[in-house]
DNA sequence: CGGTACCTTGACAAGAATCAATCAAGGTGG
DNA sequence: CCACCTTGATTGATTCTTGTCAAGGTACCG
């Protein structure tokens, strides 16, 4: 269960997430859910838990990946702190998608009886979490035109490009240096690539003077030029507040 | 304005859509729509009509597609008789995406303080239309994982085997013939490939025995053959019922 | 009858995958 | 403190899938 430093890191992680309002921030975190700290690469709500959920990332980043019957991997989610993941679970339990841990990190549980209960009770939050699965669609959308129209040097540019704007606005008060903590193999897995493919955009991109890369330290040097690259418009990464 | 005819159509299309209950059907008959026919090829909700709107498809197919700005085109989604589409239009008006009729077909618009005012009088509707983004989302990310991870054999073959199911849900009684009123310039559009390799992919299918083509006439002839080639699971296609 | 949209085919080029090493860094146990 | 092992990054050589370019061919339609 929930100690005060876990719900003090939730309440911090939901100020973050840019798509909720102060009243649906309230609702959520009056919910009962369960806090449970997790090692990177653990998966989130399987084997052990096989009834139907959904949770905040409070600390650390996840990912989801469907995996093909030929061993491939495909990611088709990242989560920062503060974000809802599983919210699809709650109509489709069974989808042959895995949630895990990118690094150590913290996921508050809320089970889907519970939401449920909580939503009857409060319209609201309903409006809240619809809006939040929209945003994710609308995502899925953008990445999918990543993958299926534009080459290898787009499709990483693309990605660093969203993960700034993302990242900013979740946590980093500078927009220009960030930490994505995936591999190059992990990378590959969400573009559609291969590690050794990856690998080598990344340099070509630093000898382009774009970006610079330490450890999973990255560092935009320059946001115009990676921009127009991937032909990156953040608007899809916003979302109106509609009740 | 609508006609007794064209509501008559809605009706049989909302019939279609499998993630609609009774209630939820009744409810939206009971909205102020706008039924307009269109021709293939037209825009919908464009330039005339600025303002945020929802639709559903009448009769006709339709698809979603985002530009990139070198003239690249990703369809990211595709409409049969009875969907909804458009719902992202609520929270994100300015997408950068743009949907088009495929076929001459009819379009039921309902403005979206319209159909605000319908949700709060009915809080059930927008759990039925929270169901719909997801199952939205669902189809995006298998999607996602269709452009990314298969060869174009594969991508090819999964896209059929999702309009057999989906058209075999919507409208056919048998579901190994089925008419897929796209191009293959569209089909290249939706899978990531160029129309030129679409068509090459196609006559290996046929000389393997697994699809029939005429015209835009499908017919399935080893529909193991295709789901296996594919990795095709269905399961994405269904959404269970969650109040 | 001419025109347009779509399909088909071939030759060739390019982008990305594959295969196979090597290298660097961090962690572990002796 | 040092061999050892593992994971991830890097590099080169090679293959192959897919894209590009260009040219017909076919069917439908005014």
């Amino acid at each position: 269960m929930s100690n005060r430093a876990s719900l003090q890191r939730l309440w911090s992680s939901l100020q973050a997430n840019q798509h909720l309002s102060q009243a649906d921030r309230q609702v959520l975190l009056s919910l009962p859910f369960t806090c449970r700290t997790l090692a990177a690469g653990d998966a989130i709500g399987r084997a052990s838990d096989r009834s139907r959920f959904c949770a905040i990332l409070v600390s650390g980043f996840a990912y989801c990946s469907k995996i093909l019957s030929d061993g491939a991997r495909q990611i088709v989610s990242v989560h920062v702190p503060g974000d809802f993941f599983g919210l699809n679970n709650l109509f489709q339990p069974h989808n042959g998608q895995e949630t895990r841990m990118l690094t150590p990190g913290e996921v508050a549980g809320i089970a889907a009886h519970a939401l449920e209960t909580a939503i009857r009770a409060n319209p609201n939050l309903q409006g809240a979490l619809w809006r939040q699965t929209a945003v994710e669609a609308a995502m899925f959308s953008e990445w999918l035109t990543n993958i299926g129209r534009r080459d290898a040097q787009g499709r990483i540019a693309h990605l660093l490009c969203e993960f700034a704007v993302r990242l900013r606005a979740a946590q980093a008060p500078e927009s220009t240096r960030f930490e994505l903590p995936m591999t190059q193999a992990q990378l590959a897995d969400t573009a559609g690539l291969t590690a050794v493919h990856v690998n080598r955009v990344l340099q070509s991109l630093r000898q382009a003077g774009l970006v610079a890369l330490d450890k999973r330290k990255i560092t935009i040097n320059d946001w115009e030029g990676l921009a127009s690259m991937a032909d990156f418009d953040p608007a899809y990464l916003q979302s109106e507040r509609a009740t």
